[in-house]
DNA sequence: GCGGTGACGGTCG
DNA sequence: CCGACCGCCACCG
């Protein structure tokens, strides 16, 4: 019962939060808050950006599909951030200038998670 | 063990 | 729309 959100630091909370980004569809993006919360770290979102920037070269990990909750790409153009737009439109995201994205229209819902409609 | 830091998020002007 | 501030919390020196 007592399964509340588990507000103690899971042992290797960097694997869940790959995890959660690895079921990311492709051509869809999702929020740092949003993987985050999926991941059972509610309210940590910058440990989602930290597990990220951690993530090696060539990783399986699709960290380009995670983006901030203004709907755009966080990193820095001259630091990665122009690969992750390269990279999201690669997959048919549209984004524009300024690494602008449409939440409304690539913004992967978990099944898992409720939303009162 | 303490303090600065940051791939965030929400609010305010 | 955008920049500035503050709150949160794990990582690192």
């Amino acid at each position: 019962m007592g399964e509340g959100v588990r507000r103690k630091a899971a042992p290797g909370a960097y694997d869940r939060i790959y995890a959660v980004v690895r079921r990311i569809p492709r051509g869809r993006v999702a929020t740092y808050g949003q993987v985050a919360a999926e991941a059972g770290l509610a309210g940590r979102a910058r440990q989602v950006g930290y597990a990220l920037h951690a993530l090696p070269t060539g990783s399986v990990v699709p960290w380009h599909r995670v983006i901030n909750s203004a709907g755009r790409v966080s990193l820095p153009p001259n630091n990665g951030g122009l690969d992750q737009q390269l990279r999201l439109q690669a997959e048919g995201v549209e984004v524009f200038l300024g690494g602008r994205i449409s939440l409304g229209r690539f913004q992967w819902k978990s099944a898992t998670r409720s939303r009162g409609s």
